[in-house]
RNA sequence: GCCCAGGUAGCUCAGUUGGUAGAGCAGCGGACUGAAAAUCCGCGUGUCGGUGGUUCGAUUCCGCCCCUGGGCA
């Protein structure tokens, strides 16, 4: 076992929701003493286990599993938290001799995973409140000019203006500048097997659809109640989750439970397009697979990598 | 049967004092380094219910017919 980075290596397998990674993974996770890292946003709130399709009993028992469920849904989780986790995920399964098999369906999570990200301190609560009155209170071209003055940078988009904004004000430099130097890049010298699952697109609709049946046949108008019930602030990433809103919706009499299936439908037809959108063009590098294909093809490559040393 | 209100994009509707029409949502495409299941950008030909008439010209005005609500008998 000799070569550059101890021999480390890591499988990672993205995709769109409901297109059957999360057995592909559990079954290679079988065959090669893998543990399953989770890649989804939603999937590490404890409150989202229905909503979010995270991995039950019979599988966490198939496989050890990390990054599920573990932050509660007041917390505001993200992508920078997430690389520091997977991080510590990744040399804990590495130091006890396991394969890493990262999956999920956030596209961000694996661009910051495979390609780095940017070192950028923590926003402390005050600068973010203090972004956030202007963005309450200011048009987008107000708010837009008070970047462009601060940093020289140009954006539309209010979510990316406040970020730009908060880092700006906490650290003096620009977004752009802390983007362009090296971050943190905990695959840096690891041997990688990667691919994203690219069903075919009627097939991955009917299944999202199929999946959302279900979801409410294992109790996820049961699962929005409880949420709803902490009067977390509606802002919350995990508030933002598929089927909180629609379901909260029927709960509170508003809708019939048809129409909020044929509303979390929508979402998730419209959340899985983006998604694919995402992979096709930020990850072109990444091989695409069919999901009928993938597992003899990922543990093919597998087998080759391990042979290879 | 009579009266009223409607019939315009896949859906909900706006509009044209007569010069063949436009929003939101959906859909499709795209962007995206700390909210990412988020956020943002681009894309609109549809017998303007049918049919006659008036008019240079009708989706718009008039007649008749059909359909959908509501009301009165």
């Amino acid at each position: 076992m000799a070569g550059r980075g101890g021999g480390k290596r890591a499988l990672l397998i993205a995709g769109p929701t409901a297109s059957g990674k999360s057995r592909i993974a559990i079954e290679l996770a079988g065959r090669f003493n893998g543990v399953v890292i989770n890649a989804d946003a939603m999937q590490v709130y404890r409150e989202l286990q229905v909503l979010s399709a995270r991995p039950g009993p019979e599988d966490l028992n198939r496989a050890h599993h990390e990054l599920y469920g573990f932050v509660s849904a007041a917390e505001r989780y993200s992508a920078g938290r997430w690389l520091e986790d997977a991080s510590r995920a990744l040399e804990d399964v590495w130091s006890s001799g396991g394969l890493p098999i990262v999956t999920g369906g956030t596209g961000l999570y694996f661009k910051a995973l495979a390609g780095g990200l940017a070192d950028i301190p923590a926003v402390s609560p005050e600068v973010r409140a203090r972004v956030a009155t202007w963005s309450a209170e200011e048009d987008l071209d107000v708010l837009s000019r008070r970047l462009e003055t601060a940093t020289g940078e140009r954006l539309a988009d209010r979510q990316r203006l406040v970020r730009a904004l908060e880092v700006h004000e906490q650290t003096g430099r620009s977004l752009n500048d802390w983007q362009t130097a090296k971050g943190l890049n905990p695959l840096d010298g690891v041997a990688v097997v990667k691919s994203y699952l690219l069903p075919e697109r009627s097939d991955l609709y009917a299944r999202c659809e199929g999946r959302l049946d279900r979801m409410v046949e294992d109790g996820a108008l049961d699962e929005v109640r409880d949420l709803l019930a902490l009067t977390l602030d509606s802002e919350l990433p995990a508030m933002k989750a598929i089927g909180v809103r629609e379901f909260g919706a029927h709960l509170a009499g508003e809708c019939s439970l048809e129409e909020a299936l044929t509303a979390a439908r929508t979402q998730t037809w419209r959340y899985a397009k983006r998604q694919l959108t995402w992979y096709r063009g930020q990850m072109q590098d990444w091989p695409a697979l069919s999901p009928e294909d993938a597992l003899p093809a990922l543990q093919e490559q597998l087998e080759r990598l391990i042979a290879a040393g």
